[in-house]
RNA sequence: GCGAGGGUUGCCCAGCCCGGUCAAAGGCGCCGGACUUAAGAUCCGGUUUCGAAGGAAUUCGAGGGUUCGAAUCCCUCCCCUCGCACCA
């Protein structure tokens, strides 16, 4: 077959990917070769696969083809998400034929109206968007085994997923407990983002709450800054603010409370029984004195305009040494006259009481902070700026004075929770959860924090956990290595997570049925099933998928007998599957968008060192950014989107593939833009047209045939670009990789053709395609099997590898020498003006090349200097006739030389060529460019030298007359 | 606020770890030229400023500092993006 004329993506893709899905050419099976297990997260099915999945499994394919180009039996394996609420939202929206979904739906992700109309339930969503996903990313030419697809609503899948969390439950890593959500009362139900009206950004706060009692019951402060309470002289109580008297029970105490009117109704919704007893005002609690828990001191309540019965409690602890507020409202209490409130006592008389040690201050940070910024009084702006400052230093410098007893020394950064568990144990303190902001429902009612209570969590904050988690990441490879850091931050950052929901699509808790496992902790360990998966398709019935299977074949637990007994699957099919997870795990590779960070990879991680054994522990994550669409941020919901089908069907698939992967590294955010993919096609274009005037010219290997200067620089630079692609895909950097196997690589064959360069075209060609293979795979196929020397799929064929040999200084040099000269000249002719007639170039004179030599080997034994090398040069009495000049020179050479980088220095001292001759093998190339007669001559020579040019000729840089 | 990343020549971005050939790779855009009946594609050149001999001057968020020498190292400041959870 004969190549088209021009570059037609579609006839091409569709043609090969038939021919690699025909002969199974991605379907992996173990044999004797090292393997290479590479996953990326598979799809969440509420839309068709856009432009960011694009990115995400590109980069998976690019890692896979070159992983398997380069000898390793690769396995890249896809599977479909579908569990969780986003599918029955949707199911719902298009069955109300909601309008903007509709609109989204049929605009953004291309379904046709009447198909979209009958997608009004989770199930035939599900079946919708895996079809047309596996379409999609056939359609780009993902190297996929198919064969091991799965969907999470599998019932097989789900065998494995009550495995899963048995096993977790067995091992204590699943306990019930309560949580807080962001609750309407109106509609009593939790809301959730979108139903938000007010207070989006609203976080769940948690103060600790430190019981204060008088007379047998109890004020709550609410702070969230409990070590504090070590230096609180006061409380703070509103005059205006109405409080309630209440019973609090829980399982452990019953108490009676006094708080605010509002902070009772929020009490209603946490843990606690609360019962209301009467309302009383704020005047009738100031004056008094209370019993600060923690100290035993007695301190009294004094009045407060600021204080807001909605925040916290509505009782406010005072620590005047550190909280410029408490110390500015003290203050200006002192002159006043408080007998009103029935208070007699010089307040003057309060002492500070500092408990924290801070280097940018003294004793009483709040005092000092106060001056430093001229707060007038409490009312003053100035005293948030004050305040913030001192939290801020006390929180990072600060450590913890002598009395605060057993805490002295601890650091303030560290000191909130180990305090408030204290607290806790001692039934002096507990946790009360408050909004950031207000939070109000859509309805619009205020939110508040309701506590849901026996709900599952799996028991991420268990430090036995964590610290086998910290372990496996220390042992894994992180790339970029930058996000390390941020890898070990999630962990320590990571808490408790309930994983038990119920609403959505997914598996029921096996130990506790009215639950569904939550939708990412059903992912985490779903690699290994890949490898299960692919044995299903025989004649294996769900219920045979006991646990002893499981464990025997991802665990190695127990025999082969007795597995094979208790589901009643042959035990050579079990043994295959043992044999199989043996060979492939562990996962060699995930590779994710960087917005799973802190969840699924994080998850991914804790799952599996949970379940496994280290050996079977995952061996490296990458991670890429994002992808916006013409500067805008894509949303599948809303659009704007851009469907993967959509850019092959538009652009073809080697192009989309090319674009996407050059456009931006690793964790760079991409910028999908039309005129960039434009330019894509052009380049592809320019590789095709190269290939095809090869193939039409029925070259072959030059290989054999003798070489010129040009033929070995072109050697030389291809095993340049070839350590640098294969470098940068090591580190998953494919924009860096393409801009070597691709970009720089055509600009060096259109240098060695400009400078006459044939011999090895069909070998540059031979390389090239086999270097861009794992980018623009069809394209390279296509041209792989048209050329005279090749067979196979290029697919498989092996990828370019570094070959030293080739590696030729001084063709490198010798070429520099000729584009250097050649830069020159045309910078001389743009200057002047001249339109050459004639051309002469002279080169360094015998004892210049000398003197660069002897210079060179001084430098190298690293000791070069002008007054040295002058003496040196002196001694010799061949260049005793150009005294005068030996010096001047000697100065600009040891400059030069001095001013070089390590690899420019190896390339000069290696440089061995005569600088005539390899101009004089250039001189059909300077007549051609420069359009006149052209001469090579050295200085010292009897030549034609009218303004005397020649002295000016240096080593690597030859003297230039032109006229 | 906390954590992570980033600000480079019209744009996207490389370089920064390991200071010197860095006026700074590559791509895009734009300008000019070649080819062509023409357009596109392709190829060549230019794209901070000055320059009638291959040169020089001023640049790498801002301001200081270290150094013979800084886009690169140190300090201070300003600005931008992302994450902060029970949602996938």
């Amino acid at each position: 077959m004969i190549m088209e004329q021009n570059y037609k993506p579609a006839i091409i893709e569709k043609k090969w990917q038939n021919i690699w899905s025909q002969d199974k050419v991605f379907e992996a099976e173990p044999d004797s070769r090292d393997k290479y297990f590479i996953t990326i997260p598979y799809p969440y099915l509420n839309g068709n696969l856009h432009a960011g999945h694009t990115r995400t499994f590109t980069i998976g394919d690019v890692i896979a083809r070159h992983k398997r180009m380069q000898g390793y039996n690769v396995l890249y394996p896809m599977g479909f998400h579908v569990t969780g609420t986003p599918i029955v939202g949707l199911a719902e929206l298009i069955a109300n034929r909601e309008p903007q979904t509709m609109e989204v739906y049929s605009k953004f992700h291309g379904i046709p109206k009447d198909i979209l109309e009958g997608l009004d339930s989770p199930e035939k969503i599900v079946e919708y968007f895996s079809v047309e996903a596996e379409k999609a990313m056939r359609s780009i030419g993902y190297s996929i085994d198919w064969r091991r697809k799965f969907t999470t609503t599998d019932e097989t899948y789900k065998k494995f997923i009550e495995w899963q969390y048995n096993l977790l439950y067995e091992k204590g890593l699943i306990v019930k407990g309560s949580h807080p959500v962001k609750w309407c009362p109106n509609d009593d139900n939790p809301v959730e983002d979108h139903d938000i009206l007010r207070g989006e950004e609203a976080t769940i706060v948690d103060y600790t709450l430190i019981k204060f009692t008088y007379d047998g019951m109890i004020l709550p402060c609410a702070t969230l800054r409990p070590e504090t309470t070590f230096g609180v002289t006061n409380l703070w109580i509103n005059p205006d603010v109405e409080y309630v008297k209440a019973k609090v029970k829980t399982d452990e105490y019953e108490e009676t409370w006094i708080v605010s009117e509002e902070a009772y109704n929020k009490l209603t919704y946490t843990d606690r029984k609360v019962e209301f007893i009467e309302k009383i005002s704020g005047l009738d609690i100031i004056g008094i004195k209370v019993k600060n828990p923690l100290t035993d001191s007695e301190v009294i309540t004094l009045p407060a305009s600021f204080v807001r019965g909605g925040n916290g409690s509505g009782v406010v602890m005072s620590v005047p040494a550190h909280a410029p507020y408490d110390y500015l409202a003290l203050k200006d209490l002192h002159d006043k006259d408080l007998s009103e409130y029935g208070i007699t006592e010089n307040l003057q008389n309060i002492q500070l009481i500092p408990l924290i040690d801070v280097p940018e201050y003294g004793e009483y940070p709040a005092v000092e902070a106060v001056e430093e910024f001229g707060v007038h009084d409490q009312n003053d702006p100035k005293a948030e700026s004050a305040t913030k400052m001192v939290y801020r230093r006390e929180f990072h410098g600060g450590t913890l004075k002598e009395n605060t007893g057993k805490y002295a020394g601890t650091k303030v950064s560290k000191i909130k929770d180990l305090l408030t568990q204290d607290l806790i144990d001692e039934k002096i303190g507990e946790i009360f959860y408050e909004f950031s902001e207000p939070v109000v429902c859509r309805c619009g009612t205020p939110c508040v924090v309701n506590m849901v209570k026996g709900q599952w969590f799996l028991n991420y904050s268990n430090p036995e956990w964590k610290d086998k988690v910290y372990r496996c990441i220390e042992n894994m490879d992180i790339i970029p290595e930058e996000l390390r850091v941020e890898f070990n931050n999630k962990v320590d950052w990571l808490k408790d997570k309930a994983c038990a929901r119920k609403k959505g699509l997914g598996t029921r808790l096996p130990f506790d049925k009215d639950w569904l496992i939550e939708s990412l902790g059903d992912s985490t360990v779903y690699m290994s099933y890949y490898i299960v998966a692919k044995f299903l398709s025989e004649d294996i019935k769900t219920e045979q998928l006991v646990p002893e299977l499981f464990d025997h074949v991802l665990l190695g637990k127990g025999s082969v007998q007795d597995a094979a007994e208790r589901s009643g699957i042959d035990a050579s099919v079990i043994e295959s599957m043992r044999e199989d997870f043996n060979y492939w795990y562990p996962v060699n590779l995930r590779s994710s968008g960087k917005d799973l960070i802190p969840n699924h990879l994080l998850f991914f991680l804790f799952h599996h060192v949970a379940i496994f054994k280290e050996e079977n522990w995952p061996r490296a994550i990458a991670i890429n950014g994002f992808v916006s669409l013409e500067g805008q941020k894509m949303s599948k919901s809303k659009g704007p989107l851009l469907t993967l089908s959509e850019a092959v069907k538009d652009y073809g698939a080697d192009i989309s593939r090319m674009y996407i992967l050059s456009s931006a590294e690793q964790t760079q955010d991409a910028d999908w833009k039309n005129s960039g993919i434009e330019s894509a096609r052009r380049q592809v274009d320019r590789f095709y047209h190269f290939a095809k005037d090869t193939i039409d010219t029925k070259c072959t290997s030059g290989a054999c045939k003798e070489k010129q200067l040009i033929d070995r620089w072109i050697q030389s630079r291809l095993q340049q670009r070839i350590s640098e692609t294969n470098e940068a895909l090591k580190s998953i950097r494919t924009r860096q990789a393409l801009q070597n196997s691709f970009f720089l690589l055509l600009n060096d064959v259109k240098w060695y053709q400009r400078r006459g360069g044939k011999t090895l075209q069909y070998d540059i060609l031979d390389t090239w395609v086999r270097l861009m293979a794992p980018f623009t795979p069809h394209i390279c196929e296509e041209i792989w099997s048209e050329m005279e020397e090749t067979q196979g799929y290029v697919s498989l064929e092996k990828y370019p590898e570094y070959d030293p040999q080739f590696i030729d200084r001084d063709a490198e040099a010798g070429e520099e020498l000729i584009g250097n000269t050649f830069s020159d000249v045309e910078e001389i002719i743009k200057v002047t003006g001249i339109k050459p007639q004639k051309l002469v170039l002279y080169t360094a004179s015998q004892w210049k090349s000398e003197a660069f030599k002897q210079a060179l080997e001084l430098q190298r034994q690293g000791d070069l200097n002008p007054g040295i090398l002058i003496k040196k040069l002196m001694q010799d009495p061949e260049m005793r006739p150009y005294g005068k000049e030996v010096p001047k020179f000697a100065k600009k050479v040891v400059d030069d030389i001095k001013a070089m980088k390590e690899d420019k220095f190896e390339m000069v001292s290696g440089f061995d060529l005569d600088e005539k001759e390899t101009l004089k093998e250039a001189i059909n190339f300077f007549e051609k460019e420069i359009g006149c007669e052209v001469q090579i001559a050295r200085e010292g020579e009897e030549t034609y030298d009218p303004e005397k040019k020649a002295r000016f000729a240096a080593p690597m840089r030859p003297a230039i007359y032109l006229e």
